[in-house]
DNA sequence: GTGATTGCAAATCTTTTGCACTAAA
DNA sequence: TTTAGTGCAAAAGATTTGCAATCAC
């Protein structure tokens, strides 16, 4: 519990998600789960490993985001018909879209109910139920 | 209340909705709102339409279906990051999403009821709840 | 006739892929 | 050393745009 340790945090997570924690890797991940940010686009988060000084290849940001969403590590989020956005908290929660600016922000998912939902057709099984509230500003 | 009156149903809904009647227009809209058929993509109009031997190009669908959600005859829906899908049902109800098919389905929206919800952020106006309930064959 | 609409092809944007190169283990 | 991971540039989709030709009114 000392004052410092983002790097080893991120370095067990790769390990505990068993991908080799590479440069790259380990870099993406210290910027996710580190960072406050925890909506990112692919584009979002190359800017910031740009910004970082840290070179990482578009290529890579996206199998990197792929992988981690593979694991479990992250949970991608669907809003945009053009756009991947991922999300750092993978806890039951949904969002709210903003449509002016592009942006999600969480609702927490422990008070959230949905009710008087169907029984799925074809004794097909829920994978996720995803609630967007979109909206704009006033 | 004819055996047959698609053509000008489909007719009053683009002069209802300021839509000069194109070829294009009319038949797309024939397609869509006669059919039995209620998501679409582009790609998957523009397949409907060659197959009834109507000749429209893609980039016009695309446009088609924007002036329509535009004007309120459609609604988008996203559930795939890489497509979009149109719906023509815009009341009230939300979506089965068939990850393996890529098929929706509705659900109606009498009953279903999402509780629990914070107030928007910064006094933004909520556009829309959309529930997308993800499913896999089991 | 005149302005809206269309078609086509090219442009754009996001995401994926192939393959030679590099780096973990 | 061996195999996974990376970078780049090219490919692949989906969607859009520019502009001349065409159509509705």
């Amino acid at each position: 519990m000392s004052n410092d340790r983002p790097y080893s945090d991120a370095l067990s997570r790769l390990r505990a998600a068993g991908l080799r924690p590479t440069r790259q890797r380990k870099a993406l991940a210290k910027l996710l789960f580190d960072g406050d940010c925890c909506h990112v686009t692919a584009e979002m988060l190359r800017a910031e490993a740009m910004e970082a000084k840290i070179a990482v290849s578009l290529a890579t940001v996206y199998n990197t985001l792929h992988q981690f969403t593979t694991a479990g590590l992250l949970r991608e989020i669907v809003v945009d018909s053009h756009r991947s956005y991922f999300d750092t908290n993978i806890g039951d929660h949904h969002h709210f879209y903003f449509e002016d600016t592009k942006q999600l922000e969480d609702i927490p998912g422990e008070h959230v109910t949905v009710t008087g939902l169907p029984a799925p057709p074809n004794n097909a099984r829920i994978t996720s139920i995803d609630v967007i509230v979109r909206v704009e500003a006033k």
